[in-house]
DNA sequence: CCCCTATTGCAACCAAGTCGCATTAATTTT
DNA sequence: AAAATTAATGCGACTTGGTTGCAATAGGGG
């Protein structure tokens, strides 16, 4: 399944994602590519990229939906297991590249996690 | 500041609290207390006692702010170190009393993080 | 070039959460 | 205990992130 046609769409989020070393909410991308394209247009081609596992994604604490490339994570298994980091200043959000290590509970079976730490990013801290 | 009057919305809420050994979310306090009280009453009442340190909150999967009660963390300091669970199938939110170790990268400050872990829990694993 | 169907736009919708303002009710003052 | 003060509440309108059904459009294989 997943990505079949290769549309003008889809070549210019590619592109931003491509462009932009920082994670990207949906209105992020909606700014960011031309007025020409729906809100609903953005938000399928989301879901089918990380359906995909070509993005993943992640919420931050003000409860937005941030996207970005999945580039340690390899397309057979999707580690999302690393940390995302968004500046209270600046706002900006990036993923940390080291794992984290994460509590191994006996009672539940964990799936997944999410680890979103804050604070202030390098520029923001001059 | 904070907290200042004994309202009965105040005590039927933190009644609700104490009951509940999982994180509720607005809506889900919404339907405990009776019919007659406010949606905005109730995110208020959330936020100030949030603000006083009685509950913390924090962010499921599906963007949904649940609260709990504070029991470890002492209103001294916050400690917000702690996971949080949800289970996949029942969906119901709780706490994890371990805490985490997480990483300190050097260009940035951290100053507070969320670890979000979903799965199965002790009920619907069987 | 034609056909099939994935993709898109649109408009209406939903749910979580916020806000300004008038009213109500704890608490304080007299 | 009544009056005065002001925190808390209810209400309704609004904002925002995201979803959905359906008709129109446009890739790409034959």
């Amino acid at each position: 399944m997943g990505v079949v046609r290769k549309t003008k769409h889809l070549e210019a989020m590619l592109h931003v994602f491509r462009q932009s070393s920082d994670a990207l909410s949906a209105s992020m991308l909606l700014d960011a590519l031309a007025t020409d394209i729906n809100k609903s247009t953005v938000y399928r081609m989301l879901e089918k990229l990380e359906d995909d596992g070509v993005i993943h994604s992640f919420l931050t604490m003000d409860q937005i939906r941030f996207y970005a490339l999945c580039r340690g994570c390899s397309s057979g298994q999707h580690v999302d297991s690393h940390a995302h980091f968004q500046c209270t200043l600046c706002k900006r959000v990036s993923c940390f590249s080291e794992e984290i290590i994460l509590p191994t509970p006996e009672r539940a079976t964990i799936t997944s996690a999410q680890v979103l730490l804050t604070g202030r990013c390098e520029s923001c801290s001059l």
